[in-house]
Parts: structure tokens; sequence; C-alpha cells
DNA sequence: AGCACGCCGACT
DNA sequence: GTCGGCGTGCTC
């Protein structure tokens, strides 16, 4: 009898692969477990097992698996069905769904190493130069990699030379598989059991009398060993015994010292655990009392709770309920909203039980979090994480806390799976018949939609907390102060002197401009020419501190211009402006004050970030300038004014969630102003003062804004009253694209009729040398989702099939934020 | 996605 | 002439 596995293989194909296995192995192997496999002619890929059956592959013979990785399954069922759900849903290959899913440590890859062929003596006269040169590269090194080959022989291509010293019999080629995660190893020691007796033990002491420093490494491993009954670090007996390792060394091999390893933890939390949960207020206590009671009935609960009203408090204790009851919490942030600030605050109530999963943390460290996760180790049975711990193999879920939840960033856009955290979140929950809270000082309307109609409860909390005032908002009318001539650069007299009495009262300031650099376009005065990236359809920004020109798209960069590229006129100007250049404005008008700046820019490398927070929050910066960076879960205390530069950027985006997100964002970063008990003030600088949103933002108008903007999205065919499935044609030929894209849309048409939009370019029609053309299609509220997708996979593998449209790319984005 | 195979320009 | 560019097709 045959036995065969079905696997998830880490790579872009929508199907699952059959490989042989013997009896053994099919009674061995379980759902869930990697299997290492070859997979076309050489490489060699981690796969993950779906299930095994008998049943021969018919077109094909089934290659043997290369053999087993895991004693036990890495992945659940629960997990495989969430995958499964993910790439239906979002349309793509469940080995997308992989690659994100795992630890990257999992998904091992094979390597090709050459080794020099021993069995056979080499004519070196026969060896053309560059086989020469590996030759005799290999007389220096037992095995050299592909990469090191290319650097020995000076060119990219080496695989054909490879090969044709494989045939001249010179070399062998192997592939090396290497298991990424490896295991943190504590080393102990203890006395080998023949010197544990007292007899044993005064004759060993004698008998190292010439021996002083060891004989006092040995008392010194008495002295610990009768402090407590745990077993005993070297490093620790080193300390002890102001000894050193050749010393203990010593005394391993001579037999009288046992030596052995533990795993242990990368991420260990050293404090005290539990401190008691603050009392929550009356209004804190209420809205937990009703999120309770929503949760009877409902899977969901919407809970509205404006900046600084204690939502975390709330979350806190309803943690704690399931704690108590064993079960294992997710708590969901944006990543950038993921602070040290806020992860010590939840240490400080639930210590060792939290575990913490996002991107930072180094790949072993991410697999140990995955394994105590997968093991309902106490230490993670709360896991703080960005969007992708929705991926950890849960045992026994029981509450999803989504903070932040109208954040954009839950959303996947890159490589697929082009998921919602959000969404599949829910699904998760399901699966595990657990409870979700999205909690929002902003929700999204989507969210803010499914609660009033009653698929969601909704709990609202209207105060902040310790009664503090909400923010005193107010409008700046660029339009009339230039016109009076009340700017000092980008600064309106008011805004500058509310800046000013800040600082005097020795209070903190946080400015905001959603632009990075100095200025985003530099132009020539003289013909009006402004530097353009060579790969992408936008102008280069400009970036004072380094003195260079940007593209904040492909990365390009070159020095400042001194002359203008199209008539060398020495007259430039630039346009717009950016973090850099309110900074530097700052610090001429307030060369007393320390300014920061917070942007991608000044907070690369690991600790960047942190490093400024902190520098701000110990007062060590008067004046904070960045983008949005600032806006998410931070708490300054200090903080009394905020200003936003420039608000009618934000509002002129082109995107049916350009309102909503800067409503969100504005009244987001108005809520970093006035945490205690002075009431904060927040200035909008506006060229639309009379702009409805801002209006909104100006009273703190969440229904008025979410009435308004709901109302467009009915009128104009939008969420949440159409799903929308974004698909989009990406070569580098600008023709093919267009004819790729009018084909596509004209087929999809033939059945979703007015329903399909475009195709169009987007705003930056060319990035990194490709051109992109959208197409959107509209599904109404009645038409089945699953119809839809089968439609649009049929089209797509007609596609596929035209000659002509060969190499244009579909990328296929479904509920595109 | 990789990677091999196969077909065409520009250099030792 | 070969080297190396990339279009095309396949992977259990």
């Amino acid at each position: 009898m045959a036995y065969f596995i079905d696997v998830i293989l880490p790579i872009p194909l929508d199907k699952e692969f059959t490989y042989s296995i013997n009896k053994n192995e099919a009674s061995f192997l379980k759902p869930g477990m990697r299997v290492a496999v070859q997979f076309g002619k050489s490489k060699v890929y981690a796969a993950l097992v779906t299930k095994t059956h008998q049943t021969p592959p018919q077109v094909y013979e089934a290659k043997e698996i290369e053999h087993i990785l895991d004693e036990t399954p890495i992945v659940t069922t629960n997990q495989l069905e969430l995958w499964s759900w993910i790439s239906k849903y979002y349309m793509c290959s469940k080995g997308e769904v992989m690659r994100a899913a795992l630890p990257s440590a999992f998904l091992l890859e094979s390597e090709t190493i050459i080794l020099r062929n021993d069995k056979e003596l080499v004519d070196e006269n026969l060896l053309k130069d560059d086989e020469f040169l590996l030759h005799e590269a290999l007389q220096h090194q037992s095995l050299l990699r592909i990469q090191e080959v290319m650097d020995i022989v000076g060119k990219k291509s080496v695989l054909p030379l490879i090969k044709r010293l494989i045939e001249k019999q010179v070399i062998t080629v192997q592939e090396e598989i290497y298991e990424q995660y490896k295991p943190k190893l504590v080393r102990y020691v203890r006395l080998q059991s023949e010197y544990t007796s007292e007899v044993g033990l005064q004759s060993l002491l004698d008998s190292l009398t010439r021996a002083p420093k060891q004989r006092d490494v040995l008392m010194h491993l008495f002295m610990l060993q009768a402090k407590s009954e745990k077993a005993i670090m070297v490093s620790e007996l080193i300390k002890a015994a102001n000894s050193n390792a050749g010393v203990i060394k010593t005394l391993i091999d001579k037999n009288i010292l046992e030596e052995y390893h533990k795993q242990t933890d990368r991420v260990q939390y050293e404090g005290s655990s539990f401190t008691v949960t603050k009392e929550l207020n009356t209004y804190q206590e209420q809205a937990l009392k009703e999120i309770k009671e929503h949760l009877v009935e409902k899977d969901v609960c919407l809970f509205h709770g404006v900046t600084s009203s204690g939502k975390t408090e709330v979350y806190v204790k309803l943690i704690e309920e399931q704690v108590q009851k064993g079960k294992q919490v997710l708590y969901l942030l944006p990543e950038i909203a993921l602070t040290t600030q806020l992860i010590t605050r939840l240490q400080e109530y639930f210590g060792e039980k939290l575990s913490v999963y996002h991107s930072k943390y180094s790949v072993n460290e991410r697999v140990e979090a995955w394994n105590n996760v997968k093991d309902s180790k106490s230490k993670a049975q709360i896991v703080i994480g960005a969007r992708s711990s929705i991926f950890l193999p849960f045992i026994n879920l029981g509450l999803i806390i989504i903070d932040e939840e109208h954040e954009s960033s839950f959303k996947q856009y890159d490589p697929a799976p082009r998921y919602h955290a959000r969404d599949t979140a829910v699904v998760l929950a399901n699966m595990f018949k657990a409870k979700v809270v999205l909690g929002s000082a902003t929700p999204a309307l989507e969210s803010y939609y499914n609660a009033e109609q009653g698929k969601y409860g909704l709990v609202e909390l209207t105060r902040r907390y310790g009664n503090v005032l909400m923010p005193d908002i107010n409008l700046v009318d660029l339009k009339t102060k230039y016109k009076r001539k009340e700017m000092t650069g980008h600064f309106s007299d008011t805004l500058l002197l509310a800046i000013q009495n800040a600082l005097k009262e020795e209070e903190q300031v946080i400015l905001f401009q959603n632009r990075r650099g100095y200025s985003p376009v530099v132009e020539c005065n003289t013909c009006g020419h402004s530097p353009q990236c060579p790969n992408c359809d936008v102008s280069l920004t400009y970036h004072n501190y380094r003195n260079q020109l940007r593209c904040h798209y492909c990365g390009y960069h070159i020095a400042m211009l001194q002359k203008c590229m199209a008539c060398d006129s020495h007259e430039l100007s630039t346009k717009g402006f950016g973090t850099e250049q309110i900074e530097n404005e700052l610090k001429e008008l307030f060369p007393d004050h320390t300014i920061g700046r917070m942007d991608q820019d000044t907070t690369r490398g690991k600790h960047g970030y942190e490093k400024i927070i902190t520098k701000f929050e110990e007062g060590g910066i008067n004046i904070l300038v960045g983008t949005q960076m600032l806006t998410k879960g931070l708490d300054f205390r200090n903080v009394t004014l905020v200003g936003i530069m420039n608000a009618d950027n934000l509002l002129n985006f082109p995107d049916f969630r350009a309102h909503e997100r800067s409503f969100q964002l504005m009244l987001q970063v108005a809520g970093r102003a006035g945490r205690t008990s002075k009431r904060g003030k927040v200035l909008i600088q506006t060229y639309n003062p009379f702009h409805q949103i801002l209006q909104q933002v100006s009273i703190n108008d969440y229904t008025g804004m979410y009435k308004d903007q709901i109302e467009e999205r009915y009128q104009y065919k939008y969420p949440p009253f159409y799903r929308i499935i974004k698909i989009t044609g990406r070569h580098k030929d600008y023709n093919k694209v267009n004819e790729a894209t009018l084909w596509l849309a004209k087929s999809l048409a033939m059945t979703f009729k007015e329903n399909v939009l475009g195709p169009e370019f987007p705003p930056i029609s060319r990035i990194r040398n490709q051109y992109n053309k959208n197409i959107l299609i509209k599904i109404p509220n009645g038409q089945s989702l699953n119809r839809t997708k089968e439609v649009i996979k049929r089209i797509e593998n007609s596609f596929k099939s035209i000659k002509e449209f060969s190499g244009v790319r579909i990328i296929i984005n479904v509920d595109n934020y």
C-alpha cells in the first residue's frame, strides 16, 4: 500500500502538492507538521502537511519527502482552517498565507554548497580561467556558497560554470538545509554522583588541597546549593566563586563536575508580577458592565471611548477575567502603537503572563513565543502584538481586543496575503467561540455601522479619565493670515503665540505635519523644471539635513542640485514643506529651546523611536515635530498644545476614505494634548476653515462626521454598503498595462456591468519603473461574494492564457484600504 | 516565487 | 565566437 501526504509550500502557487511517504512516516505524520521536500530541480523547502492519504496522484509520479522536521505539529488544525479562510476570502494562495503566518525561522530554505570532488584527480590544464579559479579556491576552503563563488569569479551568473565543473568531476554540490531556530541553551553544572555522598565528598576535597582554586569553586557550589534547591548555572558559579571558565573546565575534565544544558527563553520578564489593578471610575465601571452584557448575546462589541478616557483599564479588567478562567487573550495593536510605554504598563498588571509578538523581535524570540502559545504556557497566556499575531497557534482563546481598531495598518497592503487583521480576528474568535472587543476613540465607519445595525454591541465612554476636559480645538484660517501678513514661515501668529505661552509655562508642544523631508518639490525659478525620480512618477523631496534629493517610493537619492538640470539656472526654490523644514524654522524661532523631530528619517535603527520618546517624556525636548507616528498610543503628561501645521493636504487626498481618515488622524493627534488637569489646546492651520470635517473635528463631533460620511458612502456606493475588490495590473511597459487592464475591465464588466470602475491610473502610476493601473469592482449587498470571486478567478485564468499580456502581474486586493 | 531552458545583442 | 540579457514554462 502506498502512502501520500498533501503539503502546502511557501510559494504563491494556488495548489497543494502531493509527496509519497513510507508506512512508518504515514503513521507518524500528522497535519501541521513540517517535512523537508525537494521542489523543482534543486530547491528544498519546508512544507506543511495538511493531510495524509493513500490516493496516488493521477498524472505524475509523487516525489518522496526528504525527511520529517517536527516531532509534533507546529501548526494547529484551527490555524489550517483559518489559513484556508484567508486564502479564499483574500484570494491568495495558502502558500502565501503560510509565509506570512509562520515565524521565518520555521521556513527553512536550502542553500547550495559547493564541495571539491576528492575522488577524482583534476587535470588543471583542461580548466578554463574561471574554472581554475574556483578549483583553486576549493584547495584552501573545504566548501563554498553560491555567493562566495560569485565573489571569487566576479560575475553574477555562476550556475553554468558550476554545471561545467560538475561534468568535469572537479566539484560536487550539496543542498544544505539549516534549521534557523536555535534554542538558547544555558550551561549548568552539578557534582558527579560518586561525590555526592559525604564520604566521597570528603575524599574529593582532600584530594584537592593542592588545587585551591578548584577547591574554592567546589565550596561555592555547595554554598549555592545550600541556599536554594535550584540548578546552578555555570555563569552563576563563576561569579560567586570569583573564578573563571578554565577552572570549571578542568573540574569537568577531571570528571568531578558534570555539565548539562537546559533550554531557556530569550525573553524573560523580570519584575514583580501583579500589581493591584487600578480602580475604575464610575464611567469605566459602567462601560465594563455594558461590554460584558453585550458580549453575552453578541460576539463583537465596539468600545467607543474618547482619547484618554482610560480604555486600557477596562481592557485590563476584561483580560483579568479571562485569565482567571484559564483562557488565552490576544491584544492586537497597530505596529506603531506597540510602544514600550504601553507594554510596560501592561506588564505591571500581568507580569510574566504577558508575551509580546511583533516584527522588532528576533526570529528566535518569535519561535519561542509561538511555542509558548501552542503549549498553553502561562507565560504566553496574554499575547500583545501587531497584526501578524492573529497567526499564533492559540489553543483556547477566550478574548481578542483590537485597540485603535480604525487603524488602516491592520490591513496588509504589499505582499499577499492582503488580509485585514481586524476582520480576520473576528473569524478567528469565532472558531474558538471567543469574544472580540474593538476599541477606538474614532471607530472605523464600517465598525460603527455594524454596531448601529445591531451586529456588534456598542459601548460609549465620553468622559476623559480624572474628568480632564477634552482639548479646546480651534481653526486658524491661513488665507486671511497670509493676506494680513501675520505669518512667520509656516507659522501663524496665533500658533506662535500659543507656543510661546506653553513654553513660558514650561509645558511641551507637539506639532504635526504629515510629510517628511524638507520640501516635497524643488523648482527652477527660471524654467519651472523640477527634478523627478527616474524610476517613479514623483518629484524628488529635498532633505536639508543630508543635502539630498530623495524619492520616498523607491529610495532613489542624489545630491542636491547646484543648478537646474534643464536650464543651468542657479535659482532653485522649494515648494511645500515637510517636518524637516518646520524643525529648522522652529530652531530659528526658539533658539533657547530644544526641538525634536520624529519621522521615518529620525527613527531609523532599532531604538531610534524609543530614544526620541524617552527624551521627550523626560522633558529633554520642548517642541516635538513629527508625522503620523506621533498619533499612536503615546501618553505624554506635560503636553498642553498640539498644532496641526496644514490640514488641507490630508483632506485633499484622492480616496473615498480621506475625510474619515483626516478626522481620525486629527482627533488622535488632538488627543495628545492636555492629558492632565490643565485643559489642552489644539490649533489647526488650514485654508478651508469652513470645511465640514474640520468643523466636526473642532467640536469633537464623531456622530456628525459619521452621519455625513455614511450618507456619502451610501450615495457613491462604497463600503459598508458595497464591498470593494481592487485589481491592479502591473508591468514596466506602459502600453501593455493599458491594454491588459482594459481587457480585464471589459471582461469583468460583462458580468458586473456598471459595478466595474476603471481602469484608471493611480495618482502615482509608475513606481520602481513599473506602471500600475487599477480596476475597482463594487459588490452590492446581496451579491454573493463567493460567486463574485469565482468569476474574478475565472477571468484571471483566461487572462493568464493570453500571450500578449504575459508578464503583466495581476494583484487582487479584497476590501482594499 | 525560483529556476531551467532557450533565444538574441555586444564584447573578450 | 561566447557571455549574459530576459521571455516562457514548470514545479508534486
